[in-house]
DNA sequence: CGGTTAAAATTGGTCTGACCACTTGACCAA
DNA sequence: TTGGTCAAGTGGTCAGACCAATTTTAACCG
């Protein structure tokens, strides 16, 4: 048997880990201030500048934001890194099946696990999405926000993650070339109703619904494309 | 113009940029030794813990390697690399759940799509995790090759991509220090043995038992993880 | 009573100094 | 040559002090 390293474990490392598991298991959420870290210390037995470092090296990953005179908070998400690794060139109808198979999970999750603040955020974005479809252009920001709160209801930052990065391969070119050729306000409409359809699953508390509205709208989007593909070439 | 921002530039950051700047300018070049903390205050005219801050900032971002007793190194640019690479800060445990929902139905779809060279490249990814498993370290790519020639076999390139970012997670920190714990070869053998399900249940043909396979897989990944964490608090 | 201003409290930022644990190298004895 | 001891140097952590920024509270005025 070989012999490993051994590797002693820094003080600053494991406060460090310490917090981000309560972040992870939902303790803190995005926005949330933690103690402050005179109160952080003598709760973990140690000395503040230890603290500091924990909270030097949790800020520099990104998942805290320290303001002087006012607080640690919890980072949001997005702010985070991005998950960069997800530019690829996956054609439409992939990303549409991916999402599929991922989203129509997530509304269900939300169906389940969503809170009242994320049932209102869900709530908001499906109204700005409403907005922002009566106007003659495609709602693409009101589009994401609405598929992110969803997301974000799961319960599961990875998830969020995942959503993001398969919602923004619309910025890919395929998909530009693609959605230009689309027609507004009318698919704009249809896609509000699909969306209201998941809305009222969710508020419902009905998981399988929900998985099913989510699974329609991406196979009535995917219907919208191949139309559009066909007239189109 | 809009006003912008103003963000103090707060000492540590200083400190780890001019210390960066060195580096990258090869004033230290990899494997080389930075001066003792206590000489860094001393030159840059300000405080040890100030420096302190800073170093565990450029440790964090992969620059530099830490060594007790003994100094501060500057990383091989292979190890930056990696850390350069890092996406997203979700947990573990978030990780597991996602990964459990999405390579779940991978599996499911890859029973029901893969072809026969699909099929060879998961029992050959089988045989390498098998071979490597015997090794008294965590057969990481192995697992990788794994999990990855799955999402393949589900023939969507958008899962694949997902499935791999969701994989790469285990290079995040949070990861690292989680799996510093976990005991070699007993886990590698169980993680054999969910894989070898996975394998049958996909050359059978059989989505449903290829699914609840892989989510069995995760879900006992999940209990070995609460396991070590809770032996380690 | 409501709005404004100033003072107090709280929070993070940085510093000084002390002590402990670990590493390295030198030296000596077996 | 190997093992043991010691000294010096290094990073690790702590306690306490003071400063800067922000938030909260109290005082003051119309």
């Amino acid at each position: 048997m070989p012999l490993q390293t051994l590797e002693p474990r820094r003080l600053y490392r494991q406060i460090a880990d310490q917090i981000s598991v309560l972040i992870s298991d939902g303790e803190y959420t995005p926005g949330a201030r933690l103690p402050p870290e005179r109160d952080l210390a003598r709760q973990l037995g140690v000395s503040r500048p230890s603290v500091r470092e924990a909270l030097i090296a949790l800020e520099v990953e990104g998942l805290l934001d320290v303001r002087v005179g006012s607080g640690i908070y919890v980072s949001d998400p997005g702010k985070r890194r991005r998950n960069d690794a997800l530019q690829g060139d996956s054609g439409p109808f992939e990303v549409i099946h991916a999402r599929r198979l991922i989203e129509g999970e997530c509304a269900a999750l939300a169906a389940k696990n969503a809170n009242p603040a994320q049932l209102r955020a869900i709530r908001g974005a499906h109204a700005g999405m409403v907005r922002e479809s009566k106007r003659h252009h495609n709602p693409l920001d009101a589009d994401r926000l609405f598929h992110v709160s969803i997301a974000e209801a799961s319960g599961n930052s990875a998830l969020v993650m995942v959503v993001q990065a398969l919602w923004d391969q619309r910025m890919g070119p395929l998909y530009r070339s693609l959605e230009r050729k689309l027609e507004y306000p009318k698919m704009a409409a249809e896609t509000v109703r699909e969306h209201q359809a998941i809305v009222s699953a969710i508020v419902r508390r009905d998981p399988r619904a929900a998985r099913s509205a989510m699974r329609r709208h991406m196979d009535q989007t995917h219907n919208r494309y191949i139309k559009e593909w066909s007239a189109g070439s």
